[in-house]
DNA sequence: TAACCAATAT
DNA sequence: CATATTGGTT
């Protein structure tokens, strides 16, 4: 049918890594469709102030950081391009590995062999192709629980345990934007999960989180679709937040189809901007609020707050080092 | 195989 | 309701 859209995406040799791409051809879209200083400008702008990363200690070294994303850019087009499993070839290539400093005492339990799936072992893992562990271990976890229907003490973590399980993401306006953000740029059409997580830079972000956010996220945006005039602000406060992109761009043709008259132009990415340092949220679980709508009420207001108690002090240690690409 | 997507479960 | 998890496809 006319639409290739779905290509499938042997791995194939080259492909590796999904190869979204199926081709050269989006790559090319991406090369001159990416990073436009604009967009990405407010990409790396709004995170957290140098004040809030300092005092948390979080932020070793912002032009690294600062590089970090930008390289993660260029590695991954490079990634996609060349012949190399994105996440492999990051591994190798990137030296920003120091990220710094002490995450590596909480991550002492490394776990990422199962740790629920990003090990960063590659990403691969998670898929629930894994077949290695985290999808086993899930399943014989919730039969038991729902076999024995309670354990009452035990349940969570023992530190000594190899699985711990990740606490729900949440996904704050921050987060939340920057999403938005690498969705628009790189076109509903190319935003994927695995790319977006990519993307996004955000550390302890995994394939699936964001895939559940996309999901969502699509939704909104068909709804609003249907919608054109109103201004339903009260029902979508955290969509609403967030200026929905014109992201309506079509990838070429695919094979032979020029329907876009414009010719790929690759387009450097002369950056230099501030510096940007997400941080994933997670929510203590165990608490269901019944109270959906929360602080998300107001779009404007940033709640930046929870990450001082997570760091230091406890549980919830990211899954693994600077680099997240998985 | 690994990734995506949509559906379903928590 | 927001996420996570699962199953079916590509």
């Amino acid at each position: 049918m006319g639409e290739e859209v779905r290509m499938s995406e042997y791995g194939g040799g080259g492909g590796g890594g999904g190869d979204d791409g199926g081709g050269d051809d989006r790559v090319s879209e991406w090369e001159a469709g990416l990073p436009s200083a604009d967009d990405l400008a407010p990409l790396s702008q709004a995170l957290i102030s140098p004040e809030l990363a300092s005092a948390f200690s979080i932020a070793p070294e912002p032009s690294r950081t600062l590089h970090d994303v930008n390289r993660a850019l260029e590695s991954t087009l490079a990634g996609l391009r060349g012949h190399r499993t994105l996440s492999q070839g990051f591994s190798s290539n990137n030296e920003f590995k120091s990220f710094a400093e002490d995450r590596d005492a909480a991550v002492a339990e490394e776990a990422d062999a199962d740790g629920d799936g990003d090990g960063d072992g590659d990403g691969d893992g998670d898929g629930d192709g894994d077949g290695s562990g985290s999808r086993k271990m899930r399943k014989i976890d919730s039969a038991e629980e729902a076999d024995s229907a309670m354990r009452t003490d035990n349940s969570v973590e023992d530190p000594s345990a190899k699985a711990m399980k990740r606490p729900r993401l949440v996904w704050t306006p921050q987060l939340h934007k920057r999403f938005v953000e690498v969705v628009a740029h790189l076109g509903i059409k190319n935003a994927v999960p695995k790319t977006i997580m990519q993307l996004m830079n955000v550390e302890g972000l995994t394939r699936e989180n964001v895939a559940s956010h996309l999901q969502k996220y699509r939704l909104y945006l068909k709804r609003m679709q249907g919608l054109s005039s109103e201004g339903p602000s009260a029902s979508d406060p955290l969509f609403a937040s967030t200026p929905v992109p014109q992201s309506l761009h079509e990838s070429p043709g695919g094979g032979g189809g020029h329907a876009n008259g414009h010719a790929p132009m690759p387009m450097p990415m002369p950056y230099g901007v501030p510096s940007h340092m997400p941080m994933p949220v997670y929510g203590h679980m165990g608490m269901q609020m019944g109270n959906s709508q929360g602080f998300q009420s107001n779009p404007y207001m940033l709640p930046q707050m929870d990450w001082s108690g997570n760091r230091c002090g406890s549980l919830v240690s990211y899954p693994n080092s600077g680099s997240n690409d998985k």
